[in-house]
RNA sequence: GGGCCUAUAGCUCAGCUCGGUUAGAGCGCUUCCCUGAUAAGGAAGAGGUCGAUGGUUCAAGUCCAUCUAGGCCCA
């Protein structure tokens, strides 16, 4: 027997009870225990930063990661799920720091790098906590126990191990250049890293004045100046040169007194209005060697100051003469090269200028633009100033505007592999596709070496050892470290500060070698997870070989330059193959205003909270299946409850449905239940539509849409809901076998086909419903297979009859309402017009005539004069008649409709004359036919059918009426007097008017039968009994039966 | 400046792959109906220049081009 299933239910609070079901009885391990043998389908977890707290974007992405795993196991995969941590890297550094009070490297190296690592490694494991909770919370399966950590000994030695061959392969070097920097942090970023964090900023931009003090445009016009635009100040103070493009055209303008060099096509931006008057032009090659006097003389730059070419200049904005700092810009550093230029820095690695400069002496880079402008202003060199509003790239974790800043780092050089990584991405299906070449491919495309030396603590160590005369040595493991140094150190925290200890004698000239000081950036750790979360290679060999590539990844957009990216670039590297095959690539979370979520804001969702108040199973319903999943979306408590009443709901009440009238009549499933084949035409269509729905959500899972999927699933339980049990009630109150057996069944498959989108309602489903009534039902529906087709259930003419069914009672129903006569009370007939009416079985003539509550349906055409009215199927006549279509569609208005259909009727094709075209033949495929009643019936139509109700009354129908009118009543009365559905009554009632007293009497039967009345009894109430308010004229009055 | 995404009812979104002549759903609003599973369901009404322009076509929300606005990412 089922389990009692209340129809209220508390969604939240069933969850509970299910996760301690889970934790209790070891599910997830059996899940994956039971599939060990089978074909394995490699899915990776990329690991959130073990630092703040989950947010709701991280719940969206750990629900798809949750239900192609879930849908796999059931479709007989052995899908193993790791978790895993990334711990490493300025995330964690920066927390700590923060909670130390420090602010700056000077801090951390006077508190001891061993002690700010331990405070580090002591977050990371305060912040996994939390993580887990939502995990579990959310009912996302992964092995936590078993997870990989980032900081784990053995993970640590697996990054070495890549890097060594990546070192072998030559594509490891140290380079001088320009790269963004983070002066709070004092270390340098990657451009994956840069993408995180660009900010809008204002930015003073300047217009300056270079008085030219050398070259030919000197002699010529005395006291000329270059104009050169800047939206940096601050880098004034190093000027170098000025660059100007080879091939623009620069001309001398004279305005308000003074002559100025600006590119010939900025002339008019750059003064406006201003009366100007333009004396020469000269080629931009041609002002090569000009000398002019720099704007501050605060620092020494020997043998500099001239004008130099560089191809990178344009003239889209400023005056397309762009002033050099070669040490805080990569064209710069370029161009200025070129001339032997020296490369003057006159700002630490703080982010200050060195306190021996004037002026600006200790002051932070960016705040030196107030004082430098003002002094620029006071000494007539500044032309204009205007605030300039643009992105400017921030450190992503700290928000300190970046510089970019000369100094030496790390590299891989993944340029080299540019061309295997698109030959990876190739091969690589990403959902959704336009992303592959899109976003994706586009940074690909314009791919730089990966700059990937950290100047900080908190990571994995660069296992470069370099001696005096600069070998460098890679080392793989701490093992080879021992054997290097001649001391057993592979129980070393191969971690600052314990590695920098350790030193060995270069093997290439046996002077002692030491590690050089980088630790390396953390994207590198979470992208070697793919072996380093094994420890390969020095253990779990077979395991990587078997699981390597993943068939499934899944992170949100931002992952596109982060994790999607390291992960292809080091399984390249390394393995000469991407590491994931199929990658699910996911829209942002929005509030509910469309907003980003920020704490900034105010407006972020704390994700367990949240599951609280409206269940994990709705919050995972909605990121599946409400709206796309590769958009923005907006989340919020009402998008979510919607989800709840409109599909979470519907499937429960269904279930408590199923459950209570099975229970009353104490069925269970079983086999002398009907087969399928001898059920009523309703349940054939129930099971045909439940079998076809586990083909379809199987294709669309397959496809990795969850979206239709979730749509095909919503719609069935709206189908099941709506109309099977709403059109098959009486049969469930009956206790009908074939009706109970039906509704079992459409359950068992929805059920299985949710179960990877809502584990826990479906969960509870199971065992109530389909464990509790089968000694081989599997002990969680977790554990169960994808739903078994029948084929052979699915009929295609059954499922268009019943839509055509639905669209006349749809029509009925209008009339109905058009008509004013309530549906309690039954009409004699209704006269039907539409294509395939004739072909509709007597069962499906039925559904209908119920209900409307009308006696008998009929054709129309044979009972009534009928006005036709003929319009063109334009998707028919265009395919034969292309651009003829208008003239012919406007004979077929124009033609005699009755003649033409009965032609068609009588022989298949018929007539029409056209203009400019003679007689055309046309089929009745060509032609939208409305029939109606030429008078005296409520009519509703639509694209070519027709239903007519028959208002007509007779004491029969009245009677009838009123019997139903009572029925109702007494119902209504029976529930809001509290009785339970199965009790029996007495039912009293006294009238004095004729019509209704003959109506209960002879429908007594029928009224008994109905509200469960034992008696029927004209008389006056007993005193205990209930009395029924109603607007008839009866005194009506039930009692419990005893 | 480049890449990608988005624009459909007051709000949230389908429909666009594969063009067919009255553009759909849900929420909200008005009126009515049905109801012994339902926190539901149904009918009617109000509410749309399907972002704009141009093109292709007999026919464009749907295909093409350009533009505008917003978003994300990069320069």
């Amino acid at each position: 027997m089922y389990k009692a299933v209340p129809a209220q239910i508390d969604l939240p609070g069933l969850e509970h009870e299910i996760l301690q079901m889970w934790d209790e009885e070891a599910v997830f391990a059996a899940s994956v225990a039971a599939r060990a043998d089978k074909p394995l389908w490699t899915f990776y977890e990329g690991p959130p930063t073990a630092n703040g707290t989950p947010g709701a974007h991280h719940v969206e992405a750990r629900v798809f990661k949750d239900v192609f795993p879930r849908y796999r196991t059931m479709k007989g995969y052995h899908v193993p799920r790791q978790a895993g941590w990334d711990c490493h890297g300025l995330p964690v550094e920066l927390a700590v720091e923060k909670e130390l009070g420090f602010t700056g490297k000077g801090d951390i190296e006077a508190y001891g790098v061993a002690e700010f690592n331990a405070r580090c490694r002591e977050s990371v494991l305060r912040h996994v906590g939390e993580f887990s909770d939502m995990t579990r919370r959310m009912g996302y399966w992964v092995d936590m126990d078993g997870a990989y950590w980032t900081m784990d000994a053995q993970y640590v030695q697996s990054v070495w191990w890549s890097l060594k061959q990546i070192f072998n392969k030559g594509l490891l070097v140290q380079d001088h250049r320009v790269a963004p920097y983070c002066p709070r942090c004092g270390t340098g970023l990657s451009d994956h890293e840069l993408a995180q964090g660009y900010e809008t900023v204002v930015d003073p931009s300047v217009y300056v004045r270079f008085p030219i003090t050398g070259g030919g445009l000197a002699e010529r016009f005395p006291g000329c100046a270059l104009l050169v635009w800047t939206t940096t100040p601050w880098t004034l103070v190093s000027n170098t040169a000025v660059a100007v493009n080879p091939n623009a055209e620069y001309c001398v303008v004279e305005s308000d007194g003074e002559k100025l060099v600006v590119a010939s096509e900025l002339v008019a931006q750059v003064f406006g209005d201003t009366e100007h008057k333009v004396l020469a032009t000269i080629s931009g090659r041609d002002l090569e060697y000009t000398t002019y006097q720099r704007p501050f003389d605060l620092i020494d730059i020997p043998d500099a100051h001239i004008v130099i070419l560089a191809d990178y200049v344009t003239t889209d904005d400023g005056t397309g003469l762009v002033h050099q700092s070669p040490a805080f810009g990569a064209d710069d550093l370029i161009s200025c090269r070129a001339y032997n230029l020296p490369v003057v820095n006159p700002i630490t690695a703080d982010g200050h200028f060195e306190p021996s400069v004037p002026m600006v002496g200790g002051v932070f880079f960016k705040k030196a633009d107030e004082t430098l402008v003002a002094s620029l202003l006071e000494r007539g060199l500044l032309f204009r100033k205007d605030p300039y509003e643009h992105a400017y790239p921030h450190c992503w974790r700290c928000h300190t505007p970046l510089m970019y800043y000369a100094q030496p780092s790390w590299y891989i050089r993944t340029t080299a592999i540019k061309d295997q990584l698109l030959e990876q991405n190739a091969k690589t299906n990403w959902f959704p596709p336009t992303i592959q070449w899109g976003r994706y491919g586009d940074w690909l495309t314009n791919n730089v070496d990966w700059a990937l030396s950290r100047n900080r603590y908190w990571g994995t160590p660069l296992p470069i050892w370099r001696c005096p005369d600069d070998h460098l040595t890679a080392i793989e493991s701490l093992a080879e470290l021992s054997q290097l140094s001649g001391k057993d150190v592979t129980e070393t925290d191969p971690h600052r500060p314990f590695v920098d200890d350790i030193s060995f004698p270069c093997p290439q000239c046996s002077l002692i070698a030491h590690r050089v000081p980088e630790v390396i950036d953390c994207w590198y750790d979470s992208g070697s997870m793919p072996f380093a979360a094994l420890g390969y290679p020095q253990t779990n060999a077979e395991a990587f070989a078997e699981q390597y590539p993943a068939d499934f990844i899944c992170e949100a957009i931002d992952q596109t330059r982060g994790w999607f990216y390291t992960l292809m670039a080091i399984g390249t590297l390394v393995f000469e193959e991407s590491s994931y095959k199929n990658v699910v690539c996911l829209g942002h979370i929005l509030d509910e205003e469309g907003r980003k979520m920020s704490k900034h804001l105010g407006n972020v969702l704390e994700p367990i909270p949240f599951m609280d108040a409206h269940g994990a199973d709705a919050v995972r319903w909605f990121m599946l299946a409400s709206g796309s999943p590769w958009q923005a979306r907006r989340v919020g408590h009402n998008s979510i409850s919607e989800v709840v009443r409109k599909t979470l709901l519907t499937y429960w009440n269904t279930v408590s449905f199923q459950s209570l009238y099975a229970r009353t009549s104490q069925w269970s499933p079983s086999s002398s239940d009907p087969a399928p084949a001898d059920r009523p035409l309703i349940d054939r269509w129930v099971l045909s539509g439940s079998n076809r729905l586990a083909r379809e959500v199987d294709i669309a899972l397959d496809q990795f849409d969850t979206q239709r999927a979730g749509r095909l699933i919503a719609t069935f339980i709206d189908d099941l809901s709506n109309w099977y049990v709403r059109r098959s009630r009486r049969r469930f109150w009956d206790g009908d076998p074939a009706a109970l057996a039906t509704l079992h069944e459409a359950l068992q498959t929805v059920t299985l086909c949710m179960a990877p989108f809502t584990p826990f309602i479906t969960e509870r489903v199971w065992q109530d419903l389909f464990r509790s009534t089968d000694p081989d039902a599997s002990g969680s529906v977790h554990l169960a297979s994808w739903p078994k087709l029948s084929e052979d259930l699915i009929d295609d003419r059954l499922e268009s009859d019943m839509a055509l069914v639905r669209r006349l009672v749809e029509l009925g129903r209008a009339a109905r309402a058009d008509s004013g006569v309530r549906t309690r009370q039954p009409l004699g007939r209704a006269l039907i017009s539409a294509s395939g009416w004739n072909e509709l079985s007597s069962d499906l003539r039925d559904q209908i005539a119920e209900e409307l509550n009308v006696w008998n349906l009929e054709g129309l055409g044979d009972n009534a004069l009928v006005n036709l009215s003929v319009k063109a199927n334009f998707r028919s006549l265009g395919q034969r008649f292309a651009k003829d279509t208008p003239s012919i569609a406007t004979a077929i208005a124009g033609a005699d409709a009755a003649a033409l259909v009965a032609s068609i009727r009588a022989t298949g094709t018929g007539q029409i004359t056209v203009t400019g075209f003679g007689d055309i033949d046309i089929s009745e495929e060509d032609l939208v036919i409305t029939e109606t009643p030429q008078e005296g019936w409520t009519v509703a139509s639509d694209a070519g059918e027709s239903v007519a109700l028959d208002l007509a009354m007779n004491d029969e129908l009245i009677s009838a009426g009123l019997s139903r009118e009572l029925i109702r009543a007494l119902q209504e009365g029976r529930k809001t007097s509290g009785l339970d559905i199965t009790d029996r009554i007495q039912v009293f009632w006294t009238s004095s008017d004729e019509k209704l007293s003959a109506a209960l009497l002879t429908h007594e039967a029928e009224i008994a039968d109905d509200v469960l009345a034992v008696q029927v009894q004209n008389a006056a109430a007993p005193s205990e009994a209930t009395v029924i308010k109603t607007e008839l004229p009866v005194e009506l009055a039930i009692l419990r039966a005893v």
